[in-house]
DNA sequence: AGCACGCCGACT
DNA sequence: GTCGGCGTGCTC
């Protein structure tokens, strides 16, 4: 018998998997998951590693396979479990185990981020030159650069020595035993974890709340684990619900994760589980640093933490005894990852809790077409909250033809009713926030007379002027000097295209002359914590008006907002992808949610070309069952997920001409597979086709889309193709890529 | 990552 | 001839 194992060496070339032979005694012991000691390079000597697989038959020259030493205890309950996870993952999200492997495990992350090592100088300036000439004399080259970039910079970091000087590690052992440098390895520990002051407060909850838990726990307490949906309005008090299932679960001894989307990971909801749980409770966010976070991880490991709140990746916390997984705001997109194994959060967590016996809470108010179809199947319970906990109403949405305006000769980006609005709040001292349906990007320049767009040269995207008079590339970071002269015409007649936040925000400033307004986009919330303080500033009323994108309709309370303008509603329908309609339902509704909040009523304007849309009216009229059912006839009708399955093939790569013939043959392979499985039902594939942006960073991007109704079908197909491209030279100047179900 | 091997200039 | 430095290749 023969095991795969990874070792835990990071370094891309150990990225693969080594085979090893398993002693007899320890044959019916070892399954895939546990960690072992196996004997690896020349010395022969003793790295630890990770079983991921057992076979009868080994690929490799037999007569080099080595046994594997023993099998480490410590931990191997946890690790089997996330690794079983990964084995899932890669099957079903495609990749290499390697990529599987380190978004579920924090070992990888371990010497990279503990241990940072450095070099540091110990001669002084004038030593050091003597040492330096003494090297160049006696021809001892690596030792000369690594001299001078030393005298140059006397710490360096360790990676910029062997990667960028081409300095090997012996050469710098040798100058450490001279004496000349020594290297440094400085351990990073942290404890990002705050004291909460202020204690519990008693709650009264509402018949929908009272109703949902009690459910709940009857399931919990006969050993039943499900998935449940909660489909609760903005407001219903879906957060106390959430914690009263983490309780019930923790006083049984058993942990719990909540995933957060990251933007709307906020203090105000933070301090509301530390009330409850103490320091009983960790938090991940994306500005712990690589060794805080596994540090972290490890406290969970251990068992001094019973719930760990983070975005996706907190998913994969390594709790002994996992009790619940509850995932927040369950629809939105920041759950399914960009990177291989492009997994989603929600089929993970529940794939997790099923191996870990434990159960799964999505919570949304507008719930993804995926989680509602799966509810009404019957494959997730649903739980239905309507009413706002606090007695709150409902805003009231109004919406505007901006056609009509037009045509009644009113030309501003803000329409009448919206106006008086505006001005009706400012009187009373209320607060308003303007959201602008785009992506936050400062305008793109172009020609007016020809119509020429400047256009990065490595990626396939506008470049964007920014406030210091430079044009920059989202995608690449290249920038260049403003123009002034069309470089297609020459025409002078050249300049920024705005519609953008900043354009708006000019535009209050000048209508409403007293009022204070705060700007939030992509621009504003490029530094650390501008995005925190500019909504903070906003919440203690520094402001009167907040502008923005996206952003700042995401899960903030702000009680004194009683308005709400959505300017382009419609933008986000015409993007040209079948979640469109979602999305733009999604954020109208979000938008309303945030009228309103504290005792007063609140009111929502959307403004719109299109208000025929179904998307556009079923949100101004608050009808989510209107919506899904219109959705759903939709997505039926197109074949698109939840009702069918789509699997889109990425493929890129830096030689265009070769790129194409490569889909090409990609297209036919997939095609021969697509009739063999016909008769698991028709399997249509489309493309080759433009993903939309055709070109990053001087890479060229193609995509294939293969629709069918089984999920098996798609992962059937993956594998073939997975092996072909492995076969087949060609591609190994291609990259190819999975992405199931994308968004 | 870390070890062995082989090449190459320098020194005895 | 031999020694030490340095780049390269391989690790089941």
């Amino acid at each position: 018998m023969f095991a795969d194992v990874i070792i835990d060496i990071q370094h891309e070339k150990l990225d693969k998997i080594f085979q090893y032979r398993i002693p007899e005694e320890l044959e019916d012991k070892l399954t895939p998951g546990m960690e072992v000691v196996v004997p690896f390079g020349s010395g022969n000597r003793q790295i630890k590693g990770y079983v991921t697989g057992i076979s009868e038959t080994c690929d490799y020259d037999l007569s080099k396979v080595k046994n594997i030493i023993s099998i480490s205890e410590r931990g191997v309950e946890i690790e089997t479990k996330l690794i079983a996870l990964a084995v899932w993952m890669k099957e079903n999200y495609g990749g290499t185990m390697i990529q599987a492997l380190k978004t579920v495990l924090p070992i990888k992350q371990k010497e990279n981020a503990k241990v940072r090592k450095r070099l540091r100088l110990l001669l002084d300036k004038e030593t050091g030159e003597r040492q330096l000439h003494y090297y160049l004399e006696k021809n001892q080259k690596a030792r000369a650069r690594l001299m001078a970039a030393l005298l140059d910079d006397p710490v360096l970091e360790y990676e910029l020595v062997t990667k960028k000087l081409n300095v090997t590690m012996p050469v710098i052992r040798a100058l450490e035993e001279q004496g000349v440098l020594a290297l440094e390895s400085r351990q990073v520990f942290r404890d990002p974890v705050k004291k909460a002051g202020g204690t519990e407060q008693e709650i009264t909850f509402t018949e929908e709340q009272t109703r949902i838990i009690r459910a709940f726990r009857k399931d919990y307490r006969e050993g039943l684990r499900k998935t449940y949906l909660i489909y609760g309005v903005t407001g219903s008090g879906k957060t106390e619900v959430y914690m009263e299932m983490i309780r019930t679960v923790v006083d049984q001894g058993k942990q719990a994760i909540v995933l957060i989307p990251e933007i709307a990971l906020t203090y105000q909801t933070v301090m509301r589980f530390y009330r409850k749980f103490g320091d009983r409770v960790s938090i991940m966010n994306s500005r712990l640093s690589a060794g805080e976070r596994y540090d972290q991880m490890m406290r969970a490991r251990e068992g001094k933490v019973d719930v760990m709140i983070g975005p996706r990746s907190a998913l994969f916390t390594p709790f002994p005894d996992l009790g619940l997984i509850v995932i927040d705001e369950e629809h939105e997109t920041t759950y399914k990852s960009e990177q291989t194994p492009r997994y989603h959060a929600r089929e993970t967590a529940i794939r997790r809790a099923e191996m870990e016996h434990a159960g799964v809470v999505l919570g949304s108010a507008t719930p993804s077409m995926e989680a509602m179809y799966r509810a009404k199947h019957g494959e997730y319970i649903l739980f239905e909250m309507k009413n706002r906990s606090r007695m709150q109403q409902m805003a009231e949405v109004y919406t505007v033809d901006m056609r009509e305006e037009l045509k009644s000769g009113n030309r501003s980006i803000l329409s009448r009713r919206l106006q008086e609005l505006i001005q009706d709040r400012l009187d009373k001292g209320e607060q308003i926030m303007l959201f602008l349906n785009r992506r936050g990007y400062s305008g793109f320049v172009s020609c007016r007379e020809c119509g020429h767009v400047i256009k990065c040269p490595h990626c396939d995207v506008s470049l964007s002027v920014h406030r210091d008079g430079m044009m920059r590339c989202h995608y690449c970071g290249y920038e260049q000097p403003k123009i002034t002269v069309c470089p297609e015409c020459g025409s002078h007649y050249i300049g920024e295209f705005r519609a953008g936040t900043q354009q708006i925000e000019d535009i209050v400033k000048e209508k409403y002359a007293g009022a204070r307004v705060l700007r939030m986009d992509m621009d504003t919330t490029r530094s650390k914590d501008s995005h925190e303080k500019i909504l903070s500033a906003f919440a203690n009323e520094e402001a009167d008006i907040l502008v923005g994108t996206q952003m700042i309709v995401k899960g903030h309370d702000f009680p004194n907002v009683t308005l709400v303008g959505v300017l382009a509603a419609d933008m986000s329908l015409y993007t040209s992808d079948y979640r469109s309609g979602e999305r733009t339902f999604q954020l109208l509704t979000q938008a309303a949610g945030r009228a309103g909040r504290g005792d007063r009523p609140g009111e929502a304007v959307i403004q719109t070309y299109d208000p025929g849309h179904y998307a556009i009216e079923t949100a101004a009229a608050q009808d989510y069952e209107a919506f899904y059912e219109e959705e759903i006839r939709y997505r039926e009708l197109m074949g698109y997920p939840p009702a069918e399955q789509l699997l889109a093939v990425l493929i890129s790569g830096e030689d265009e001409a070769l790129l194409e013939k490569g889909c090409h043959y990609l297209k036919e392979y997939i095609l021969r597979l697509a009739a063999k499985a016909g008769h698991q039902g028709e399997v249509r594939v489309i493309g080759p086709a433009s993903p939309g942006i055709d070109k990053i960073k001087d890479i060229f991007r193609r995509v294939i889309y293969i629709k069918t109704e089984r999920y098996g079908t798609l992962v059937g197909i993956k594998d073939r193709v997975e092996k072909y491209i492995d076969i087949n030279p060609g591609f190994d100047r291609m990259r190819i890529q999975f992405d199931f179900n994308p968004m």
